[in-house]
DNA sequence: CGGTTGACCAAGT
DNA sequence: GACTTGGCCAACC
């Protein structure tokens, strides 16, 4: 298991950004990268895959931007597996999943900046 | 400093 | 709807 020693700076603000979603709405990669103002979708991604913040961090509430739920723990396997979690998660603070995907995403993207 | 990797994205086939 | 391609950018080796 890859566990972050240091953060850097950007990886900074990707785990505060993801604190400040309220429970009951989600946010996406895209929208933390373009708060951030750059265009690092990618490593926004890989800030949360190592997330170092676990319980302190609700990454389950960065989805994809289309969206499906993306990845989580360590897996990008859409059909159950880690993925099933964070749909209980999710589902648990009041949003609704369909087939790993968030009904009415956006309007319950929590819109940063 | 160059190349690979990744919990991404959009557009094309 | 599934798969491929190109592009983006930071972290890591």
């Amino acid at each position: 298991m890859k566990t972050k020693q240091r953060v850097t700076e950007f990886e900074r603000q990707v785990y505060d950004l993801c604190s400040k979603v309220p429970k009951g709405s989600v946010t996406s990669y895209k929208e933390i990268a373009h708060a951030m103002h750059t265009k690092a979708y990618r490593a926004v991604g890989a800030a949360l895959r190592s997330n170092p913040y676990a319980p302190k961090v609700p990454c389950h509430r960065v989805v994809a931007s289309n969206g499906t739920l993306g990845g989580f723990q360590g897996s990008i396997n859409p059909r159950g597996h880690s993925l099933r979690k964070k749909a209980s998660m999710l589902t648990e603070e009041g949003l609704e999943i369909n087939k790993g995907r968030i009904k009415e995403f956006e309007e319950r993207l929590f819109k940063l900046q």
